[in-house]
DNA sequence: TTAGCCTTGAGT
DNA sequence: ACTCAAGGCTAA
C-alpha cells in the first residue's frame, strides 16, 4: 500500500488501500471493507489470528486474516455505532453532518494547497526527514554538577497494549475518547479517524474563542502541558538531581544541556502518552514514532518559548532562566553558533508571522504524526490523523487570518526548516554521543543510540523483551 | 465468506 | 426528484 501523494490517498481505503466507494461507518471506504465491517458486526463475529495479531492488510490480503482487518477497520476509526441494530434499510443517520463537513473541509484544503502552489500533499513539506534536530544552548548558566538517569521510553508507555481484544463491546469501551458528534459545532474533525470532540467540554476554558476554534485544536490545546508547571516540574528535578549527584561528573554546560534536555524529552513523552491519537498506536508504532520526531519536537518546544514567551536578544530556558544570546554565540563552537543563528531566524520568522499557541499545538501533532515513519502498523491511521491535524489547523487559521493562504504556506516552510535544522543539530548531537560525551542511562541517550541502529530495530526493542 | 451490485428511504 | 449511506442479495 504505497499512499504517494494526498490525490491518491483521497481515493484510497484507509483499510485496505482498495478504491473507495464512500463514506461507511464514519469515514470514506472500499466496498468491500464496508461489507465486511457490516458482517462482522451485524453478526457479532468473533476471529482470531494465527500470527501475531500484527497481518499487513492490503487489497491481495485483505482475506488472509479477518482478525486484523477488523481491527485495522475499528483503528483507522469505522463506528461501530453505525450498523444498524434495527437493520433499517435507506435514510440517514446522525453521521450526515459529520460527512457533508468531511468533504466541505477536502474540498477547502484541494482548492487551498492549489491556490497555494505547494504539492497536493502538504506532508511533501511536512515529512521528508530521515532524523531531526537538537537543541544548541549553552553558556554561563548553572555552575553545578547535575546528572541523573531517567526510565528508558519503553517504561513510559504501556506494556500490554499488544495484546488486542476481539470482543465488540471491549472494542466499543475502548473507544471512549470518540466523544459524540455535535452537528452544530464548527468542527473539523470526524473525519476518517471518526474523532469528534463536543467542544461544550472545554468551553469553559475558551470562552472567548470556543465558538470558533475547530474542535480538535481545543483538544490539541488541552493536551498541551502547561507552561508554568512544565517549568516547576524541570527546575524541582534538577535541583533534586543536583542535591542527590553533586559529587558526580563533570558539570560542564553541554552535560547540564543535555540533562535538561533529557527532561524536557520525558515531559514530551508524556505529553504524547496522554494525547489524543497517540494512544491509539501500538506501543511499537508509538516508539517508532517518538524515535522518528524527538528532536524535532524538543527544537520546536525550544523554539516556540521563545515566540511564544521569551524576548529578543535572550534565550528563554525551559527553567525559566534568561541566556543572553550574544554570550551563547561567543562560548560556542562555529557550528553550534550557526545552528543556534538559524534557530533564532526561525523564532523570529515564528514571531513576525505570530504563530500562536493554537498552531504550535497543531504544529506538534503534524510532528508526530509523520506518515514518513518506516514500517508502521498504524501507517493508515498516522496519515488520517496527519490529514484531520491538517485540517484542524487550516481552519484554525481560516477562522482567525484573512491571509491565510500564505499564513499556511509559510508555516509549512518553517517546518521544512525546522527539520533541516533539527536534522543537523540532532546529527551534532550524535557526533557527541559517539564522543561518550553526552550523560548516559537517559532518554536522550537511548534515542541518539535508536539512531545508531536506524536500520536494525533498536536497542528499545530489545528493552522491550526484557520487560 | 467475499465483494460487487441492488434496494431502500430520510434528508435535501 | 435527487442524493447517498444504510442494509440486502447472490455468484464466485
Amino acid at each position: 500500500m504505497e499512499y504517494r501523494h494526498d490525490v491518491c490517498l483521497e481515493e484510497l481505503c484507509p483499510v485496505c488501500g482498495d478504491k473507495v466507494s464512500g463514506y461507511h461507518y464514519g469515514l470514506l471506504t472500499c466496498e468491500s471493507c464496508k461489507g465486511f465491517f457490516k458482517r462482522t458486526v451485524q453478526n457479532s463475529k468473533k476471529y482470531t489470528c494465527i500470527e501475531n495479531q500484527a497481518c499487513r492488510i492490503d487489497k491481495i490480503q485483505r482475506k488472509r486474516c479477518p482478525f486484523c482487518r477488523f481491527q485495522k477497520c475499528l483503528h483507522v476509526g469505522m463506528r461501530l455505532e453505525a450498523v444498524r441494530a434495527d437493520r433499517l434499510r435507506g435514510g440517514r443517520n446522525k453521521f450526515g453532518p459529520m460527512y457533508k463537513h468531511d468533504r466541505a473541509l477536502k474540498q477547502q484544503r484541494k482548492a487551498l494547497i492549489q491556490a497555494s502552489s505547494i504539492c497536493p500533499e502538504s506532508s511533501l513539506l511536512l515529512a521528508s526527514s530521515k532524523h531531526q534536530k537538537a537543541f544548541t544552548v549553552t553558556g554561563g548558566l548553572h555552575r553545578h554538577t547535575v546528572f541523573w538517569s531517567t526510565p528508558s521510553l519503553c517504561s513510559f508507555l504501556p506494556s500490554n497494549s499488544s495484546g488486542v481484544t476481539q470482543d465488540l463491546h471491549t472494542s466499543l469501551s475502548n473507544q471512549t475518547f470518540m466523544l459524540e458528534y455535535s452537528s452544530n459545532c464548527a468542527s473539523s474533525t470526524g473525519t476518517a479517524a471518526g474523532i469528534v470532540i463536543n467542544p461544550s467540554q472545554y468551553s469553559s476554558h475558551f470562552s472567548n474563542q470556543g465558538s470558533r476554534m475547530p474542535p480538535l485544536v481545543v483538544e490539541f490545546l488541552r493536551c498541551d502541558p502547561d507552561e508554568i508547571e512544565l517549568q516547576n516540574k524541570i527546575t524541582t528535578r534538577l535541583q533534586q538531581e543536583q542535591m542527590c549527584r553533586e559529587k558526580h561528573r563533570d558539570n560542564d554546560t553541554f552535560s547540564l544541556m543535555c540533562i535538561m534536555a533529557d527532561q524536557m524529552l520525558c515531559s514530551i513523552v508524556q505529553w504524547a502518552r496522554a494525547s489524543i491519537f497517540f494512544k491509539q498506536l501500538k506501543v511499537s508504532d508509538q516508539m517508532k514514532i517518538l524515535h522518528h520526531c524527538w528532536s524535532e519536537l524538543l527544537l520546536l518546544d525550544i523554539i516556540s518559548r521563545q515566540v511564544l514567551y521569551g524576548k529578543e536578544g535572550s534565550l528563554l530556558l525551559v527553567t525559566g532562566q534568561e541566556v543572553i544570546l550574544s554570550d551563547l554565540v561567543s562560548c560556542v563552537s562555529p557550528l553550534v553558533a550557526s545552528l543556534t543563528q538559524r534557530g533564532q531566524d526561525l523564532v523570529e520568522k515564528l514571531h513576525a508571522l505570530k504563530v500562536d499557541r493554537q498552531e504550535f499545538a497543531c504544529i506538534k501533532f503534524l510532528i508526530l504524526f509523520n506518515p514518513d515513519v518506516k514500517e508502521l502498523e498504524g501507517h493508515g491511521f498516522v496519515e488520517t490523523v496527519q490529514k484531520q491535524v491538517e485540517g484542524a489547523l487550516l481552519e484554525y487559521i481560516l477562522s482567525s487570518s484573512s491571509q491565510y493562504l500564505g499564513r499556511f504556506a509559510h508555516l509549512l516552510l518553517c517546518l521544512s526548516e525546522l527539520r533541516s535544522l533539527s536534522t543537523l543539530t540532532e546529527d551534532y548531537l550524535y557526533f557527541r554521543h559517539l564522543r561518550g560525551e553526552v550523560p548516559c542511562n537517559n532518554l536522550l541517550n537511548e534515542m541518539l543510540h535508536a539512531k545508531c541502529s536506524w536500520n536494525e530495530d533498536f536497542y528499545v526493542h530489545d528493552s522491550i523483551r526484557k520487560h
